[in-house]
DNA sequence: GAACTGCCAACTGTCGACAGTTAACACCCC
DNA sequence: GGGGTGTTAACTGTCGACAGTTGGCAGTTC
């Protein structure tokens, strides 16, 4: 199957911009000056408006009249406010995937366990990318593509939030055996167990981002 | 508090595209054509294209290459999906709102029923207005903006699936006493009980909607 | 010296025009 | 007459230019 060649300005300006917003290339509370971007994507400033239309209806950027687009920077209450939604969603997924999985969808997850111990055992920190594949193989246990496409965009902001933070090891510990009390909920069947473990493990890595965005705070 | 006088066209085409939408003057798998519909609107194209990519990506346009944006045509399977969506965001709300709730919530909440009820009661179907009340209510005492927000472009998507068909009378009484027996749940200050109450009503609704929908295939 | 006023540069908001693509229609060949 | 092909009109994708607004800076006044 090959994609299209020629893919719409606006839509590679997506791509790119929300690069530049979640690796922090544009850090929080920047503001995005439109000829400059444009300039710097090689594209006018038409396609470029629509793209941050679009990421801002996404909640990675914020609009202000006449004075563009910014990234937003994210205070305590709505880390915590965030972390609501997440719950809500991933609880659901949780549940769902406890509901649906098939062999293939625990072969799967317990892959990305083992990978993820491997990883972190040989002494170097397991990478988010690990903890994003855990959690992307959760949704796809859980099919529901509304609800996956929804906790795609608070993982997201997540990530944008989590620019300029950095996991210490006890945290990490904890989240690997949460993942795998995870799986074997998943495993045995059993939605509630999965829902509540999921709450707990969410709980968990809020706390620890809000620890350290206090901890970011007082520099 | 006044509002600024000048609010960007762009910004106004959103909502009186959304409009548009919402109330089926374009109806499903219809076509949005940039140069009619700005014009309509007394405004260019340029406004306008950033109008249809933000409610692309609520949802209720759908793009294609070289081939524009057109309103999209809800399969039983979407209303399913739709509905797993719309269940985990809920009752996640009425689970925060039986916790948070203060007196004066419950007594919007029972004022916003007690309203249904006599305009039902009056022999008039109670409007869908009434029932996005009691939603609305529900989420002002959850005290979660996310997850409100989230509620909100989902139930846009809802609307857009309800044009076209018709509440019958039985499942209108049903959904009176769902939104009473929600209420005590939150009076009650019992999260689990809200929660599985939602989730009743909820499936009433998506069962209901699918037959609906069923019905207006074979007409 | 502080505050107010008027100007100026930078940037956003909007438009009209041009280029490229798509899809439908007419035409031609078999 | 059916299928394939060339043509054309309609529409989307993109750009450059102009107008309006904002925020800062210099100059002036008290």
């Amino acid at each position: 199957m090959t994609l299209p060649v020629h893919r719409s300005l606006a839509g590679q300006a997506v791509d790119a911009l929300r690069e530049l917003v979640l690796t922090g290339e544009i850090p929080p509370g920047a503001r995005v000056n439109e000829v400059e971007v444009a300039a710097r994507l090689g594209i006018s400033r038409g396609p470029l408006r629509e793209a941050i239309r679009q990421l801002a209806s996404e909640n990675l950027l914020v609009l202000v009249a006449h004075r563009g687009a910014h990234v937003p920077a994210a205070t305590p209450e709505d880390i915590r406010a965030l972390f609501e939604l997440r719950t809500a969603l991933e609880c659901a997924a949780a549940e769902l995937a406890a509901s649906r999985r098939t062999d293939a969808d625990v072969s799967r997850l317990r892959e990305v366990c083992a990978e993820s111990r491997r990883t972190y055992q040989a002494g170097e920190r397991f990478p988010y990318r690990l903890d994003l594949a855990f959690h992307q193989a959760l949704l796809d246990a859980a099919r529901s593509p509304h609800i996956a496409e929804q906790v795609r965009l608070v993982q997201q902001r997540v990530v944008l939030l989590r620019s300029g933070l950095n996991d210490d090891p006890p945290h990490q510990h904890a989240s690997l055996d949460d993942h795998d009390a995870l799986v074997d909920a998943v495993a045995a069947g059993d939605p509630q167990r999965a829902s509540s473990t999921m709450r707990k493990h969410l709980a968990r890595v809020c706390a620890q981002m809000l620890a350290e965005s206090d901890l970011a705070e007082s520099h």
